[in-house]
DNA sequence: AAGCCGGGGTA
DNA sequence: TACCCAGGCTT
């Protein structure tokens, strides 16, 4: 397939956006640095995460870890509570583990190359640009969603596919600054460019814009339906002993990953949510009052957790199984572990 | 290629 | 309510 932009096209569009960017950028805290560690901590952040969103984020990390050492050598629970809220938790977990490794095999220092960048966990096509652009100043292209969405209005064709988005992409970063490039393209998308109601009066790219052209640029790059969230049952327990609360954590794959909670199991049967507690930490246990429901809607995944108190019924008769951590916790505990959305929702109804 | 993985801002 | 966000990983 030839390549969709003309060189003419090319530079007129990146000059147009080059100059735009110059007098349109936000000032956002990850711009005002070209330490590949910062660069890196905000684009993972920022993976399906709006700016907003990530500022307050990204500061109070900053803080915590203030380089690629103090993060590689931190104990991973610390670094969930950090990210505590923000979501899709693999991110943390990916990050701080790729700190690690490149603490180990790379001195410290976030390497440059594709090869070792995207060996690197969390690290993929989009994020690897990303930091070889903005941090190494490299012609690396990125497509994310605003870049998407700007190249598909931009050309108007019905079937673009992934490959020509990375293609075209790769041909507007070729040249001065791809680091500015870049980010001006994300910047229109985010700002200009936006799903809904785009500004086109304001657009640098308006001239020859094919998606404005058609009146209809929300029609832009076309969208799948996504199926709504499938409606799930779980049983959690609250389980007291001399004001403390036992929580336990999740398994590290899957879900929450890594983070803390009560007990709980699918489904709605006191009998089975025992049976799970004795289980996992050998913990006598029958279910006493309700305590209410919690709901909590995930991407994919609606979720009513009804709360029962439960009852100490019997001493351990056998040692906790598997890779189970559970802890009786107060509140200082409490407020130290990563929770997600669900549990901080969990402890309110507790409390009452 | 498609499903899983959070939470929140916005219209 | 529904969409979608500076994506990555797994199957």
């Amino acid at each position: 397939m030839p390549p969709r932009l003309s060189r003419p096209r090319r530079e007129s569009v990146r000059r147009r956006l080059l100059e735009w960017y110059g007098k349109s950028r936000r000032d956002l805290p990850w711009r005002r640095s070209d330490d590949p560690y910062r660069i890196w901590l905000s684009e993972t952040m920022l993976q399906q995460t709006r700016v907003e969103t990530v500022v307050p984020y990204y500061r109070r990390f900053l803080e915590r870890f203030p380089d690629l050492r103090s993060l590689a050598l931190a104990d991973e629970q610390d670094v969930l509570k950090q990210w505590e809220g923000l979501g899709y938790y693999s991110r943390a977990r990916n990050l701080k583990r790729a700190a690690e490794m490149v603490l180990r095999d790379h001195g410290g220092r976030v390497p440059s190359d594709p090869e070792a960048l995207g060996s690197l966990p969390g690290i993929g096509r989009y994020t690897s640009g990303a930091i070889r652009s903005i941090a190494f100043k490299q012609p690396a292209p990125v497509v994310d969603g605003n870049v998407k969405r700007v190249l598909a209005r931009l050309l108007a064709e019905p079937g673009l596919s992934e490959t020509r988005l990375w293609e075209l992409a790769g041909q507007l970063v070729e040249g001065e600054h791809p680091d500015l490039l870049n980010q001006a393209l994300m910047e229109l998308g985010a700002t200009v460019c936006v799903p809904r109601n785009p500004l086109c009066s304001t657009c640098p790219l308006r001239r020859g814009c094919a998606g404005a052209a058609t009146g209809r640029p929300e029609d832009f790059p076309a969208r799948a339906p996504r199926p709504p969230p499938r409606a799930v049952r779980a049983l959690g327990g609250i389980l007291r002993s001399r004001g403390r609360l036992l929580l336990m954590r999740r398994p590290s794959r899957g879900l929450l990953g890594g983070l803390w909670e009560i007990p709980s199991v699918p489904g709605d049967d006191p009998g089975t949510l025992v049976e799970a507690l004795r289980e996992r930490t050998g913990l006598g246990s029958r279910a006493g009052a309700a305590l209410g429901e919690v709901r909590h809607v995930f991407t994919h995944r609606d979720l009513t957790l009804r709360v029962v108190e439960l009852e100490r019924d019997g001493g351990r008769k056998r040692a906790p199984a598997g890779d189970a951590e559970a802890l009786w916790c107060g509140s200082a505990e409490i407020a130290r572990l990563p929770l997600s959305r669900l549990m901080h929702k969990v402890l309110e109804l507790a409390e009452r």
